[in-house]
DNA sequence: CCAAAGTCGGACTGAAATAGTCGTATATCG
DNA sequence: CGATATACGACTATTTCAGTCCGACTTTGG
């Protein structure tokens, strides 16, 4: 399969809110869970993440929550995805780094064509932003 | 995670092998497991399924095996995926025809903008054909 | 005919990733 | 102080994926 995670799903669906109102207001994470039916827990662990990674800021207390820190003209869907996975996505094992990389795959023959189709898929994704997401 | 299953990669792996020979060529299942270091029974059912869907012949019997049915260059990448999966990768829950597609989802706001990335890798796996995995 | 070498195909198990929950701490405002 | 938020880690449940097992069928060759 090719799909992206939930949390990914929630992360945008909250962005893409954030980004539909006016600059600089306040949403909080219970407000977009009522509005969108999301696990509220989930959804805040999500928006969590974005913040820690700079993509939103947090305001704590009672009048607290979340908006935007750019102009969704400069978040590509890419870096919205990053943010939260942590990883980059990676189209097969074969192509990924670290430990878990080739060990089978020494022999794999498909390694460097898949590149290719992998530099596609970014790019597919990198070439969005947030505000195109209507 | 955006990434495909290890199947895939075996049936890659595979149809790339039998590829690289001459036309025509018998191949059997525990030939390419041994070559590859691809667990056999894993490996055969993707044959099967490949065979199913018309991309390989099978030969069943003694000096049986398997042998492509098409020329490379007419083989995309997509079709591969297509027929090991059983289903056309989507990108995001909310694309999905059938029962599980949007129940969380009719308010879901991202829908129409996620179905241009989604064509956008299509047309990833779609441009590349088994020839050109060398 | 029969045995060996193949494919065919479903049922099963184990592991890992994902989704979702819970509890508690901390900050802020009125 | 008390209500309303975020912060964060630990935990559980669910689903998906990878891999295994087993029995059946098919063909070739002796």
């Amino acid at each position: 399969m090719v799909r992206l995670s939930k949390k990914v799903e929630y992360g945008l669906i909250a962005l893409r809110h954030m980004a539909a109102r006016p600059a600089g207001e306040i949403v909080t994470a219970k407000e977009v869970a009522d509005r969108y039916g999301i696990p509220y827990e989930l959804l805040a662990k999500v928006l969590q993440r974005l913040g820690k990674e700079g993509m939103i800021a947090s305001h704590q207390g009672v009048r607290g929550g979340y908006s935007l820190a750019r102009d969704p003209r400069e978040i590509p869907v890419s870096a919205i995805i990053h943010a939260i996975e942590g990883t980059v996505p990676v189209i097969a094992q074969c192509l990924s780094d670290g430990p878990d990389s080739c060990d089978v795959f020494n022999l794999c023959t498909i390694k460097s064509p898949l590149t290719k189709v992998q530099a596609n898929i970014e790019r597919a994704f990198h070439s969005m932003t947030l505000s195109e997401i209507v």
